[in-house]
RNA sequence: GGCCCGUUCGUCUAUCGGUUAGGACCUCAGGUUUUCAUCCUGGAAAGAGGGGUUCGAUUCCCCUACGGGCUACCA
């Protein structure tokens, strides 16, 4: 069956990741059925609606290359239609008006020690177009300020099915005649989400599960309609990394993760903090779907391939960023160096300045297994670029500065044997055993001078790579320092 | 409080009644490496509790506990 899919977010905010892997599900489930994904905007509540927030939502879904074939298609714009299909409603009773004021509602609240349910029980007290007469009613409708609600049946038994969870049943006592057009004239949720998942043709609805307990309203608006229901599928929640409830912007602040795919305003997202677009896309996906093979590191395009919506888990699961960071690193080893060039912020100036391209990825190829983040590419890359800043003093007292001295100063004194590694290692090693040195000692002397600190790829290949002459200049520079 | 959903190593998870309960992150111990990282080998680490059903339950059912979600003229 070719699935048509929707996200739907709501732009009361920046798209965070829960947000985030809720429209990869949803662009699996599309891209491999072969059908489409669809971005709408569901902008109802114009109070709440943040400006910048559909852009964010946009450059997120772009980064992480989950390219939508339709929309973004904004509720806001869409007013005729709901008002068409509630008035469907009004006029089979489905649905009535209601004309109690926020201070009405929340007195009958208190009244009723506060588990006041606006429902077949209670409507008839209330002020709306099924208790009121019809004189009334128009009366009141004239004067504006009234909203619409749904009628829930009383004492039936609703029957839903969601895929993850199976059969789930309600009663629609505990339910409630929800309002499905606010005074403003404006569909709430749960109208405009119906209306234009069927509207749109949606096979299939993937949100998250804190929508499961409007499933039975929702389903009893396809029945109130006589529409044919979507498949629903409700993912488990992101939950924090220690500690209860689901992930929240503070809580990653606490733990110093990212919470958004892109920056958003002063908050870096996974983008600012150097994840490449493939390792959160992995990662999330692993949050709420495996399989049965050992298999970790997938792209996009294999996770089309095996993504099974029969997979979905049902718990919610914590985010754990150190094996976010560990995905994400599968990826970086495994890229390109020229793609790797690309992700770096000045890997690909600085390089060009020194270096041939040729010359550049062999570099990058020397360094991609130690990447966890694309920083790290600044970060290993700059022994290639300059002397270093500061010496690690713990390195110098460890290995003792006269060492140190000794073998750079055996170095100065055979500049021709820097530009021979093989022959440099031999008379390294020979000078070490006259003069009692380790070898070990002396090659971190050397790296040391070189490098700055005991870290980085093998200190020959360094060597080979920024030639003897600026070898010798780390050299002669250290010696006069120390 | 009410309704709904969930519960396997610290974390993410595999297991479709019979397994020494597997893998990964983390962690620990070795090894490789001139260093760090990578990488390799090995270790520690789990079925919430109680009842059923069954020859046999992590797996099916019930209860309890715990966790989560919802309970707006927000989505």
């Amino acid at each position: 069956m070719i699935e048509r899919a929707r996200f739907a977010p709501s732009p009361t905010g920046p798209l965070h990741i829960g947000g985030v892997r809720t429209a990869l599900f949803n662009y699996l489930i599309a891209k491999k059925s072969g059908g489409d994904f669809i971005l709408r905007i569901e902008d109802t509540d114009s109070k709440r609606t943040i400006p910048g927030a559909e852009k964010h939502i946009i450059d997120s879904l772009k980064w992480l290359g989950l390219d939508f074939d339709e929309g973004p298609i904004n509720q806001s714009e869409r007013q005729p239609l709901y008002k068409k299909q509630i008035n469907f409603l009004i006029k089979n009773r489905l649905a009535y008006y209601a004309f109690d004021t926020p201070t009405e509602l929340e007195e009958a609240r208190k009244a009723s020690g506060g588990d006041f349910k606006y429902n077949f029980k209670s409507r008839v007290e209330m002020a709306n177009s099924l208790s009121l007469t019809e004189e009334e009613t128009k009366e009141r409708i004239k004067r504006g300020g009234f909203v619409v609600r749904m009628t829930v049946p009383e004492n039936t038994t609703i029957k839903v099915v969601d895929q993850v969870r199976g059969n789930l049943s309600f009663n629609s006592e505990e339910l409630e005649d929800k309002i499905i057009l606010k005074s403003d004239g404006m569909p709430t949720y749960h109208l405009a989400n119906v209306v234009d998942d069927h509207e749109m043709r949606i096979t299939s609805v993937i949100r998250g599960e804190e929508w499961l307990s409007s499933l039975p309203l929702h389903s009893l608006l396809y029945k109130h309609f006589g529409w044919e229901s979507p498949k629903f599928y409700h993912l488990p929640l992101i939950l924090k990394s220690s500690g209860a409830g689901k992930l929240s912007k503070r809580d990653a602040d606490e733990q110093g993760h990212p919470v958004f795919a892109v920056k958003w305003e002063e908050s870096k997202g996974f983008k600012e903090a150097g994840f490449s677009s493939e390792g959160l896309v992995n990662y999330l996906a692993l949050l709420g779907w495996s399989n049965s093979t050992e298999k970790e590191k997938y792209s996009l395009e294999e996770l089309i391939d095996v993504f099974r919506e029969t997979e979905i888990n049902k718990s919610g699961a914590r985010f754990d960023y150190k094996k976010a960071l560990w995905i994400n690193h599968l990826h970086l080893k495994g890229f390109t160096a020229k793609k790797l060039i690309s992700l770096s912020e000045q890997a690909s100036s600085q390089l060009n300045e020194k270096y041939s391209i040729q010359q550049s990825e062999e570099i990058v190829n020397l360094i991609k297994e130690r990447l966890n983040t694309t920083h790290d590419i600044d970060k290993e890359l700059s022994v290639f670029l300059r002397q270093p800043k500061e010496y690690d003093s713990n390195v110098i007292e460890k290995i003792n500065r006269e060492v140190i001295y000794d073998v750079l100063n055996f170095c100065k004194l055979n500049p021709a044997l820097i530009a021979n590694p093989g022959a440099l290692k031999e008379s390294l090693m020979a000078f070490g055993s006259k003069e009692n040195i380790s070898f070990g000692n002396i090659m971190k002397s050397l790296r040391l001078c070189l490098v700055g600190n005991l870290s980085g790829p093998d200190l020959f290949k360094i060597i080979q790579i920024i030639g003897p002459e600026e070898a010798l200049n780390r050299i002669k520079s250290l010696t006069n320092k120390i």
